[in-house]
RNA sequence: GGAAGCGUGGCCGAGUGGUUGAAGGCAGCGGUCUUGAAAACCGCCAGGGGUUUACGCCCCUCGUGAGUUCGAAUCUCACCGCUUCCGCCA
């Protein structure tokens, strides 16, 4: 969410940074709205105001056994419009809550000002893509052939986009989030925290899935007319840990890192990435919060992205790191890395990671402060990484580590989490 | 699922209709004392919002939302959550 104050005082400064993102953002209805409320909450004020005064009027005539009843009389009349003021007011109030959290964060001015993806700015590129003496494979077909990845079976339980994993491949899944948990937590500093897979409306407004993007969360029911969400990303529980809480500046950093699966609807998006594990309903992931003081989040960024890319680069996998464009970021983002690892059989890099700094975007919406040096209250900043997709980064090993025999290759790193297995053969080999 | 109790400021905890936005304690901040620290003592200290050049003035908030009342932390109802007991259960 977006601080009231500036688009009160610098709404020029709000609309073109909305602009950069690809909005138009029209603040006339704001700014009429806001014209109104500056006239109703002044009159309702004023009315309010006048009420406690003379209640407390009556309530020391009354302690001295005088007569209030002239100044009942006075208040009584009161009533009907102060009721309908504060109604108005109310009404008014949710109405701009509505517009201001419907609009996504502002980037930051180190932010590369681009329409889409084709603007993302490439920073470095790390590993060189293997050449190959055969035709390589998709994760798909050597899946298949290791007897390890099933979408049919899948399709039969549940139906398209998602998987089902056996014996090598699942415990190569495993492994990943293993290792990824175990780097973070030993090596990063990362406090290892497991959390609800379910959610509720007030976590999904906090991180800014809602109200706006419900059409990608799925849900279910609970009691009259409630519900619970599945988490699309263990971002949402875990940033609103913080959420209402107002912490001293000693209490952070605050470094977590959980493995969850997520949940994602996909609406939108029929007919891309059909094919494989790349897009599912259901993937896991293992993900990087960091709540910090404001003065370091810039500095926790850089950091965070390094520690996704540490994953990567212990597993031996070339991937290459991008600045996102203005247009191309998500909504609570204010300026987010993307980290692309290198597919082989797609013959292109694709999204492995994705480490943004929200600042106080989020914590304004989940009302989470600190308490600075100065005694001074201040919204916190929060940033989130995936540490990285474990669904995608199986696919990566799957097609990097490929053999011309339809074995795979464990990482080297990656051996310890795999019990000491080296290679996974294809059925028909010995297992 | 049934029964009972409870939800107050950063934390703990008093407060059952009227100058109570709220005693007291802890934590924090400033000071006295001390070579320094601790202890002791003194003072300050809830959050959010409106308005004002400013001093200030005003409004809202005692889990959330409705209601009763001239006036609600205090009374009523609903919801959410927590605790204990019973039932069920990985």
């Amino acid at each position: 969410m977006l601080d009231i104050q500036m688009l009160r005082t610098n709404m020029e400064a709000v609309v073109a940074a909305l602009q950069s993102r690809g909005m138009a953002f029209d603040p006339t209805e704001f700014q009429a709205l806001e014209a109104e409320r500056k006239a109703l909450q002044t009159r309702t004020q004023e009315l309010q105001a006048r009420r406690n005064s003379l209640s407390k009027q009556i309530g020391m005539l009354k302690g001295k056994g005088e007569d209030a009843s002239a100044v009942m009389a006075e208040v009584g009349g009161l009533g009907d419009e102060l009721k309908a003021n504060e109604q108005a007011l109310s009404n008014l109030l949710a109405r701009l809550e509505a517009v201001l959290s419907g609009l996504p964060n502002m980037p930051h001015e180190t932010v590369p000002v681009g329409t889409s993806e084709a603007d993302n700015v490439e920073i470095l590129r790390w590993g060189s893509p293997r050449e190959f003496d055969f035709t390589p494979r998709d994760h798909v077909d050597i899946g298949a052939g290791l007897g390890g990845l099933d979408f049919e079976a899948a399709v039969k339980l549940s139906g398209s986009r998602f998987a089902v994993m056996r014996s090598g491949v699942a415990r190569l899944h495993r492994a990943l989030a293993q290792f990824m948990l175990d780097v973070h937590t030993r090596e990063h500093g990362y406090t290892e925290i497991y959390v609800p897979y379910l959610v509720n409306e007030a976590s999904m407004f906090g991180t800014g899935q809602l109200p706006k993007f419900e059409e990608d969360l799925f849900s279910v029911p609970r009691g009259e007319d409630g519900r619970f969400y599945l988490i699309p990303t263990s971002e949402v529980p875990v940033t609103n840990m913080v959420r209402g809480q107002l912490l001293a500046a000693d209490e952070l950093p605050m470094k977590f890192v959980g493995h969850t699966p997520c949940f994602r609807s996909e609406a939108g998006s029929y007919g891309r990435d059909t094919r494989g594990m790349i897009r599912q309903h259901q993937f896991d992931k293992v993900e990087l919060v960091r709540i910090e003081r404001p003065e370091d989040s810039w500095t926790a960024l850089e950091e965070l992205v390094g520690h996704a890319e540490s994953i990567l680069q212990r597993l031996g996998l070339p991937y290459r790191k991008l600045a996102l464009c203005t247009g191309d970021m998500g909504f609570s983002a204010a300026k987010t890395y993307d980290l692309e690892v290198w597919l082989p059989a797609q013959d292109t890099y694709r999204e492995i990671s994705s480490c943004s700094n929200c600042g106080d975007f989020q914590a304004r919406r989940m009302q989470a402060r600190v308490r600075n040096a100065q005694g001074k209250n201040e919204f916190l900043h929060t940033l989130n990484g995936s540490g990285l997709a474990v669904g995608r980064t199986l696919v990566a090993v799957l097609e990097n580590y490929q053999q011309a025999d339809g074995a795979v290759v464990v990482p080297e790193a990656l051996i310890p989490w795999m019990g000491g297995v080296e290679r996974i053969e294809p059925v028909g080999k010995t297992a």
